[in-house]
DNA sequence: TTTTGAGTTGTTCGA
DNA sequence: GTCGAACAACTCAAA
């Protein structure tokens, strides 16, 4: 006699390792159906961008593989999403619906009625927690709210400690009886039309494996030197792992278990402080998320409500400057073009071009954060939010608004040698390196001694600086910090 | 309830 | 060239 075999609903947890929810569903030995359904809408405002739909198409794809090789198909379908499971019930004679938790407000609306539709009719509905070492939940400040500040929050968590279970994938599937129908992932269109696509391609591994080498290789070859090497954006010295994470490719679980096993061969203090650096970029990522799930309106209003009434620009030939990269400032440009480019931009540059975009063009965060979402492979509500919200000082935990990134200064420091810039505005790479990152000031001379014609070749800074800044200081001055 | 210490990533100015 | 202070005030979190 078969057994009715659950439905994993997979979501942002695409992955067979560690997944809580595949692993319950695989206890007790009997066939499984595992299910991925397109329901973008039901997502609104912040519905998967371009380059997520990229992303998420080859990691289905990997995922479709990998599930393969253990014996299963996976069944893809689109449309309502409590609709589309009740007849995936009613087809395969399923018992009940397995999903790992997420945490957009949008989302968590949805599922919450889905739980509660499926339970009223009778059917198993339950949900694990699969993509955060702690839930949002879990912490709270001794008065008993959701902590604002990411040092004592941290604190707390590393002092509470996270569960070291670590799930291993299934071996084997059982072939469910019935077989259910399922649409090809073509079908689902989500790669672009236009074939834009060939820089991702050429700098990511999307799916499981490639989550799991890119790991691997960062411990091997950067995580030892991470707290310097994580600035310099030329140097692979940061992780990349934030796209793997995002569409829960490898889980963090496995990531802090992995420290831990390297951190115990480390003896130096330099290793073991670059890996508590790394570990509290985690921290970040969670953090982000205790923000997102007990501040929820954040995603399109700022938490501190004085920075709404400050005069924003509305300056929408700034503004496509920006995202095409073409400001003038070159490490904001190479931020930019290394974005479009790959969907990923260094996070230092992210700092420096947030920066540029709310503080010397005055263009309101959420201008940013929406680019961000459409452009970013790793393009994820917690982070972007917390993030923009971070730099344009608006946000919990938010750098003090006098911090203003000088883009030359940044360029010089954290790209002594040009390398970033020149990559990716070769335009000016004839140019020295200290003369690259502020190309205007270099002598008409020189100019011609390299070849170049600046005002052929590169474009006029949009602002002065040094004018942004005393700008934007006088206005936060004026609408924040004063009385107003 | 009140007090106290502290807060991811910067820049500029003047000694 | 290097270094420390100022930038301002607020809010958080714990004692």
């Amino acid at each position: 006699m078969a057994e009715a075999p659950p439905i994993v609903w997979f979501r942002l947890d695409l992955r067979v390792a560690d997944n809580p929810a595949l692993a319950a569903a695989c206890e007790r030995g009997g066939p499984v159906i595992p299910v991925y359904i397109h329901s973008p809408d039901e997502e609104r405002p912040w519905e998967p961008g371009a380059a997520s739909r990229w992303w998420l198409h080859q990691s289905l794809s990997a995922l479709g593989t990998q599930l393969e090789r253990l014996g299963a198909k996976l069944v893809i379908r689109r449309g309502p999403t409590l609709e589309t499971l009740l007849d995936l019930i009613e087809e395969s004679g399923a018992r009940g619906v397995l999903w790992n938790r997420r945490y957009e407000p949008a989302v968590i609306r949805r599922d919450t009625q889905i739980k509660s539709s499926l339970e009223g009719r009778g059917i198993d509905a339950h949900s694990f927690n699969g993509s955060l070492l702690i839930e949002p939940w879990e912490v709270q400040t001794k008065q008993g709210a959701p902590y604002q500040v990411f040092t004592p929050y941290w604190r707390s968590c590393l002092a509470r400690g996270f569960s070291a279970e670590h799930l291993s994938a299934p071996k084997r599937f059982v072939v469910p009886r019935k077989q259910v129908n399922s649409l090809l992932l073509d079908e689902l269109e989500l790669e672009p039309k236009i074939d834009w696509a060939a820089g991702m391609r050429a700098a990511w591994a999307p799916g499981e494996d490639g989550a799991t080498k890119r790991l691997e290789a960062f411990l091997e070859t950067a995580v030892d030197n991470y707290s310097e090497g994580r600035n310099l954006p030329a140097e692979p010295g940061s992780s990349r792992i934030s796209p793997h994470l995002h569409f829960g490719e490898i889980s963090v679980r496995t990531v802090w278990h992995r420290l831990a096993e390297i951190a115990k061969h480390r003896r130096a203090d330099s290793k073991l402080k670059s890996i508590d650096t790394f570990r509290a970029e985690l921290g970040w990522r969670e953090f982000a998320h205790h923000l997102l799930y007990h501040f929820p309106e954040t995603t399109d209003r700022p938490l501190r409500r004085a920075f709404e009434n400050l005069p924003w620009e509305k300056n929408d030939a700034h503004l496509r400057a920006w995202q095409r990269g073409r400001t003038g400032f070159p490490i904001v440009d190479a931020g930019m073009r290394e974005l479009w480019t790959t969907g990923w931009m260094h996070n230092r540059v992210r700092m420096i071009v947030a920066s540029f975009l709310t503080k010397d063009l005055l263009i309101p965060w959420l201008e940013g954060a929406k680019w961000f979402w459409d452009t970013l492979v790793d393009a994820d509500l917690a982070s972007n939010t917390l993030g923009w919200q971070w730099t344009a000082g608006c946000g919990a935990d938010a750098a003090p608004y006098f911090r203003v990134f000088n883009p030359t200064s940044q360029g010089l420091k954290f790209d002594p040698d040009g390398e970033y810039v020149r990559k990716w505005i070769p335009e000016i790479a004839a140019l020295d390196d200290e003369s690259i990152h502020d190309p205007w000031n270099v002598a008409p001379l020189l100019q011609k001694d390299v070849g170049i014609d600046l005002k052929q070749d590169y474009v006029r800074p949009l602002v002065d600086h040094a004018n942004a800044r005393q700008k934007a200081l006088a206005l936060y001055q004026e609408y924040v910090a004063g009385r107003k």
